[in-house]
This record gives structure tokens, C-alpha cells and sequence, in this order.
DNA sequence: TCGTAATGGCTACAGATGTAATCGAAGAAG
DNA sequence: CTTCTTCGATTACATCTGTAGCCATTACGA
């Protein structure tokens, strides 16, 4: 029997995955370093980055080891497994769960690049085998 | 000189994209079709999906056109912007603007079926030509 | 003509999100 | 020991989103 509390992943939202991938990038880090990091896109305050912290952790999307007084922070959810879902929720969303549709979008909006057509090319070279 | 009043277009929930689905699909329609149409999804109220249609005009998404005592609704915007500004900003926000990784990605996630890779690959050489 | 059902418009309200100030405990500095 | 500085925690608050109720008007049937 598996662990019947497994509580699917809260969803992240924009402003909290900015933070996310500040700590995907290193890790652990303090509130602080966080803010210095994020804020080089973002400008945003320490206090809001200590707060989407906070939700992060409530969403267990996050996680705090005590390092003396204060917490440094890591990713608790894989960066693949957050871009994953997404993804999939927009092909659902958008496409009807097909991927083929959206890479003809892509293509349309000429939003692939060279690198991007040979990558996929080896890619579905390698999936064929 | 461009015309000055341009107004980025105002982004469409997840709610309300559910009912541009329904116009896209069969337009113009009253509030009332919209509603027995995106009911078979979602069960929302008619209020509800008032509400929504509201909301898409006001952001300029959908347009009505008086139809006696009533109203008829029909897209603004084409479904194709739609899906493909949603999609590069999932490919920015979460690739880097790069397409492929999102392509790994979802062969990873067995996201893609053999029709997708069918169809990707008759793209990719289309593309290529 | 008078009530009634349909229709669009306005109002409502709880929860999520973006953004931040403030508070209280705990070290650091003097 | 007192004060100042740091943090995390708590609280705040406007906006957006999901979901819906209520109201005034009007076409339509009795």
C-alpha cells in the first residue's frame, strides 16, 4: 500500500518560480543570497522574495535546513519535474495533449532556431531507434 | 508612424479560455449557446459564463454583435495567436526561449505519441527544404 | 395590457497572487 | 547588560480569478 498522503503538488506560480529556478541554479542558499540573485531580473524587495520563500516551503516546493539562526533553502521538487508538468499542462490545455500541433505553432511564430531544428532532428533520431 | 493606441493584448485566463475554445470552434452564439457548449466541460453556471464573456470583451478577446434583443459573441483575436503566444512564453519562461529542451521534455515524460513523431518528423523536413 | 421569462449589466465574494511593511526573537556590538 | 541589527514569521492589501447572485429591461405569450 502506498502512503495515502501524497497531496499533489500545490501549483507554483510565476513570481514563485523565479525564485525556483534562483535555487535549481545552486543551492542551498540563504533568504538573502535568494534576493540578491532573483533580484537581478526581478526588482524586487527582500521582504517579497522572504515571502515567496515562505510559500514555496508551504508547498513543500521548497525546503529549509537550520544553518545556526537562520535557514538556507533548496529546491525539494526536481527542476524537470516542474518543467515537465507544465509543459504537459499546456499541451493539454492548448493542443488536446498532442505535441506535434505545437512545434507547428513554434514553427509558424519562426521560434526555433537552427540549433533548436538540429537538436530535434537528433533527438527523434534517437527516439526512432 | 504606427497607430499610438495599441494596447498589448491582455492575457486571457484559464476560465475564459475555455470559452474562447467554445467560439472558435462554432461563432457567433448567444450567452446561452456558449454556456450549453463549455457546460459539457466545465459545469459552470450561466452567470458564470457571462461573467466570462464580459471579461474576454472588456480584454478585447471576443466581440459581440447586437442580434436583436440580444447579444452575439464571436472571437477577436484568432486562435492561433492565442496558442502561440502561450506557448513562447512557456518555451521562454521555462527553456530559455529554446525550443528543443521542451521537445526532451516531453519525450521524456512520454508526452509524445507516434503520431506526434510522425508528424514532427515530416515537419522537420518540411523545415529543412 | 400585464405578467413572465430571458438577457445583459452590475455586484459580490472567497481564494490566489504580487508586493511589501512590521513585529518579535536572537546574535552582535559596545 | 543594553542596544542595534538580522532573520523568519505575521499581517496587509490591491488585483486577478473563479464562481455566482440580483436587478432592470424588454419581447412575448395570456
Amino acid at each position: 500500500m502506498a502512503l495515502p498522503k501524497d497531496e499533489k503538488p500545490e501549483r507554483i506560480s510565476e513570481a514563485e518560480h523565479a525564485v525556483m529556478e534562483v535555487l535549481w541554479e545552486r543551492s542551498p542558499l540563504t533568504a538573502t543570497e535568494v534576493c540578491d540573485a532573483v533580484c537581478e531580473q526581478r526588482d524586487w524587495s527582500l521582504a517579497t522574495v522572504k515571502t515567496l520563500l515562505s510559500r514555496l516551503v508551504a508547498k513543500q516546493a521548497a525546503a529549509t535546513t537550520p544553518d545556526g539562526r537562520r535557514f538556507l533553502y533548496s529546491p525539494a521538487i526536481e527542476r524537470t519535474a516542474y518543467t515537465g508538468a507544465e509543459s504537459r499542462r499546456l499541451v493539454d490545455r492548448l493542443f488536446g495533449g498532442r505535441a506535434a500541433p505545437l512545434f507547428a505553432q513554434l514553427a509558424e511564430a519562426e521560434a526555433l532556431s537552427e540549433d533548436d531544428l538540429a537538436e530535434m532532428e537528433a533527438l527523434l533520431k534517437e527516439l526512432r531507434k
